[in-house]
DNA sequence: CGAATGAATATTTTGTTGATTATTCACCCC
DNA sequence: GGGGTGAATAATCAACAAAATATTCATTCG
C-alpha cells in the first residue's frame, strides 16, 4: 500500500467517524483536516470533493452487505429456494436495522444517491446479480424452473422491493414487514418450484435471525 | 342537495380549476373567494381549512380513479386472471399518465397524503378491497387457488407497489415497466392459477390499452 | 520538484425581516 | 338568528444579507 493510499484511508477512517457521529453535513472539511492533521487543501489532494469521500464510504458499506449475503451461496445443505429466502429476509433485517438504529448511516446513502444516482443502480445491480446466481443454480440442479432466468431476476427483484425499502413506504413493524414477505415468497415460489413427487409447496417459514447474516 | 351543498360545491369547482392550473400553494383563499363571489371568511363556513378542500378533491379523484377499475369487474368474458391483470395494468398506466401529464394533480396528492397520512392508508385500502373481490370470484368459481386469500391480497398488493408509484422509483419508460409487469405477473399467475388440463400456464400477454380504463 | 499550506474565492447554509396568506372573530344585514 | 363580511391576527413564505463552509491556487517547504 502506497503512502498516498494509506494517507486516503486515514482520511476515510476521519470521515467515517464523523459522519456516523454528527453526520455528513455537518462535518466540515476542516475538522476532517484536523483529524488527520494536515491542512483543508491537502485532502483535495486526495478526493475530488467532499461528497466523494462520502461515496467511498457508502461503496464500501455496500460491497460489504452484499458480501455477508453472499456467504448464503457457499452455505451447504440449502436448497436454492431457501437460499433465496434467506437472502430477501436478511436484507429486510439489515435494512431495516439499519433504518432503526443508524440514522446517520442512511443519511450518508440518501446524500450520495442524491448526488450519485449511478451509485444507486449499481448497489441494486449488485443485489439482482446475486439473485440471478441463486435462480441460475436452482435451475441447473433441476430445484428450480423457469423461462428466463434473467426476466425472472428482474421480477423477483422488482416484487420485492418494498422490503429493500421499508418504513419509506409504511410504518410497519419488523414482525408485521416479515409475515407479509413470508406471503409474498409462499405465491412467488409456487411459480417457481419443482414440486416433489406430487406434493404440494410448502408455504415460506420466516427464517431464525441468523446473526452471521447480520451486519455489524 | 341543500342550499350549503350547493356552494360547497361552487367552491370546489372554484378550487379544482385554480389548483389544475396554478397549484395548491399558488392558490390562495382569497383568490377562491373571489371567484365565488364571497369573502374569504365565508369560505370557512364551508370548509375547516385550506387542506380540507383539497383532501376533498383528492377523495373524489381517487374514488372515480377506483370506480373506474371496478367497471373490470362487471365486464364479462374474462377470467378472473384477466381481470387481476387488467387492474394492475391499468393502474399502472393511469399513474404514469398523471405523473406524465397532470403533474398538478400529482401535487395535490402529495400534499394531502403529506398532512393526512390516513388518506394514502384509505386509498391503498380501496384497492386492496378491489383486488380481493377479484381473488374471492376466481377462487369461487375455480380458476384460481389459494390458502388464504387475505393473505395473497396482501401478497399481491405488495408485489405490485412498484407499479403504483412508477417514476418514484425509476426512471423507466411505460413500455419497460409493462414489460416488467408482466414478468412479474407471469411469474405470480403460475402460483395463482389451477391449470387446465395439463396444459402449462401460459405467460401474461400485455394488454391492449383500453380506452374505457383510461381516466380523463 | 513534488508535497503541503492557508489565504482568497466561490458556494451553500443560516438567519432576519417584510410581505403575503390563512384563519379567526367581532360585527353587520336580511 | 342564520348567513355573511372584512378587518385583525397568526402563520408561512420569500427575498435578501450575513456567516459558514467548500474548493482553488499562488506560495512555501523539505
Amino acid at each position: 500500500m502506497s503512502e498516498a493510499d494509506i494517507i486516503r484511508e486515514k482520511i476515510i477512517m476521519a470521515a467515517r467517524e464523523r459522519f456516523a457521529h454528527y453526520g455528513y453535513p455537518k462535518t466540515t472539511i476542516a475538522e476532517l483536516a484536523k483529524d488527520c492533521a494536515m491542512s483543508p487543501g491537502n485532502i483535495y489532494r486526495f478526493f475530488k470533493g467532499k461528497i466523494d469521500i462520502a461515496v467511498e464510504i457508502a461503496r464500501r458499506e455496500a460491497l460489504s452487505a452484499v458480501e455477508v449475503l453472499e456467504s448464503v451461496l457457499a452455505c451447504p445443505h440449502r436448497s436454492s429456494r431457501q437460499r433465496l429466502e434467506e437472502v430477501i429476509f436478511a436484507d429486510l433485517r439489515h435494512t431495516y436495522h439499519l433504518l432503526e438504529n443508524q440514522p446517520k448511516t442512511v443519511e450518508l446513502a440518501q446524500v450520495v444517491v442524491a448526488e450519485r444516482p449511478q451509485f444507486q443502480i449499481e448497489s441494486l445491480r449488485r443485489e439482482r446479480r446475486l439473485f440471478q446466481r441463486i435462480l441460475h443454480e436452482g435451475v441447473a440442479c433441476g430445484e428450480l424452473m423457469t423461462d428466463s432466468v434473467p426476466a425472472t431476476t428482474i421480477a423477483l427483484h422488482a416484487m420485492t422491493l418494498k422490503y429493500r425499502y421499508p418504513q419509506i413506504f409504511t410504518k410497519q413493524s419488523l414482525e408485521e414487514l416479515e409475515r407479509e414477505l413470508a406471503h409474498v415468497l409462499s405465491l412467488v415460489m409456487r411459480g417457481l418450484v419443482v414440486p416433489k413427487e406430487g406434493a404440494p409447496i410448502p408455504a415460506t417459514q420466516i427464517p431464525e435471525e441468523d446473526a452471521s447474516l447480520t451486519l455489524r
